[in-house]
DNA sequence: GCATATCTGGATAGTAAACATCCGGATATG
DNA sequence: CATATCCGGATGTTTACTATCCAGATATGC
């Protein structure tokens, strides 16, 4: 169980658009080309950015995409949820009811909430807690704490992260 | 991005193991008859958390799996951990590095650690924190306060849950 | 207007992980 | 010894993730 790429492409990518700072959008391929990523791929997932509004993408020749708001304003959580969706971690497959032993439950529904579920349930809102607590603008800070050498990032060219 | 199946199999097998009381060992074809599962499959789960010391195995006839430890003594993220490994959610590519623009670290390493990746990290401690702060006795207990008619489980053909 | 560059969205294919089954070997019961 | 069961490896099935490709829409600049 475990989160897929996209998360850590889709945060990177924005974490390089603000580096870049103007208004200017980019293209997919140079976002692509700053990672060694698959453009047409990133793209799918750029477009998931936009839906959530994360992204503006602007179409056309010398279109691409740049940041709908600033990195204070998008949380890790906005991310997470942008690009792999809403479904919950753990999902309750009901399987208390269906045994042939136990308690039946008609079709219909209108049991108890499993308290398995609500366990699992407790757990993922404290990690969704924890991602809303982080805005992307924490994590450029965090990640320019451990580079005192701002000098070093290439402009123009893209810094990394 | 999801737990799998695994999980939820294992913690209402617990339950019912519990619920059952006596020590005696119950084999997985039982404990599958419970909820409609598959026994091979199932058995494969109860073998991780043998290793994980959450069960004992009894081998041979009229053997089975039995609880190693009273369900105060295990928490949710016990049988997390046993059923899915204990891999992070979130698996850092490092995609900050590979860039043919960004910044070139020797393959070694030995550069400061991935904004993104800690970011991640913070909030997957929340949720093991969360998860290590539930016992399957709270769960249980969760359960029955839902379930006030005790009488109704079943003994000896298994209660649900 | 036209050639070019780009996003959009669907179709498709490849890969990895999860899910599930099966079987031979070991162990214990009676 | 026949039976019941756990154990672990091999194998197959299904689902999700990753990735590519292409036709269509849109905008730029000549």
């Amino acid at each position: 169980m475990r989160t897929g790429k996209g998360v850590e492409w889709a945060v990177h990518t924005l974490l390089n658009l603000a580096w870049l700072g103007d208004g200017e959008p980019v293209p997919t391929a140079r976002l692509a080309a700053v990672h060694d990523l698959s453009a047409s791929y990133l793209n799918k997932q750029l477009q998931q950015l936009v839906k959530a509004g994360l992204l503006e993408s602007v179409p056309g020749a010398r279109g691409g995409f740049r940041l709908a708001r600033p990195l204070e304003a998008v949380s890790m959580l906005d991310v997470v949820l942008a690009v792999e969706g809403d479904d919950p971690l753990f999902r309750c497959a009901e399987i208390r009811r269906c045994g042939t032993i136990g308690e039946r439950v008609p079709a219909g529904g209108f049991s108890r909430p499993c308290a398995v579920n609500t366990a699992m349930g407790r757990a993922e809102l404290a990690w969704r807690k924890a991602l809303a607590a982080q805005s992307l603008a924490d994590v450029r800070a965090e990640a320019e704490a451990h580079a005192p050498a701002v000098g070093s990032y290439v402009r123009g060219g893209f810094g990394r992260d």
